[in-house]
This record gives C-alpha cells, structure tokens and sequence, in this order.
DNA sequence: TCACTATATCAGC
DNA sequence: GCTGATATAGTGA
C-alpha cells in the first residue's frame, strides 16, 4: 500500500499544533489533499504515537469536539474537552468556545 | 473490491 | 435546530 504517508502527514501537522489552539479535519484535509475529511479521522484513529501528536486538538469544523478513543459516546469525549479546557480552550456543551479564534491553520 | 473510519454537507421536517 | 442520507478520500483485508 503507498505507506502511510497521508497519516505521517497528518500527524506532523497535528504535532504543530500549538498549545491552547485546536484545528479541524477540514483544515487538515485542506491542507494536504482537500476533501479526505475522512481519512484525516482515520489517521488519528489509527495514531500510533500517543501524546506527541495532540490529536485531541482536533475538532470539527464547526466546533463541535467530535470523538475520541474511538468513542462517539462520551466517555473519552469528555476527557478530551478535559484537556482542551486545560490548555486554555473553552469548551461548553461539548464545542470549542471562540473556535474560528483559537483555531489554528497550516500553511 | 468491499467495508470501515474521531467528517462535511444537503434535504426534509 | 435536529435527524437522516449521501459524498468523498484513504487504509486494511
């Protein structure tokens, strides 16, 4: 399979990714290829590497905080607006408070 | 090729 | 505003 280079791409961005600033998987699509929305979730589903690529500071498009672990429940969910909120994002009802302002681009 | 995925967007209500 | 269906890109089997 042409390696993984998409999901090597997507987690050296992530790495990027300052503290107390979130990104989208739209951005990152749009920064790599332009639509794989879906292979960016993949790749951070798939992330081998634990908290060097902060993939909790990934969030949907329009704020909302999206899943983690795996778990589109809660559960992690709630750890990951747990760390958000730690590093500085305001998270309320499970979406990024001010996101178009903290969120951060590649470019 | 088929099925899966931490999404995005549109249609219907 | 919310729910469901569809589109799209990539990976794994």
């Amino acid at each position: 399979m042409m390696y993984m280079r998409f999901n090597d791409r997507i987690w050296s961005m992530m790495r990027k990714i300052p503290k107390g600033k979130v990104t989208s998987y739209k951005e990152l699509a749009m920064s790599l290829n332009c639509n794989a929305y879906r292979a960016v979730g993949n790749a951070c589903r798939n992330n081998p590497y634990a908290p060097e690529v902060p993939c909790h500071r990934v969030v949907k498009s329009n704020g909302d905080i999206g899943g983690f672990g795996g778990e589109m429940d809660g559960k992690k969910v709630e750890e990951k607006k747990r760390l958000l909120k730690k590093e500085g994002v305001t998270v309320k009802n499970g979406k990024v408070v001010d996101f178009e302002k903290i969120l951060f681009k590649f470019k």
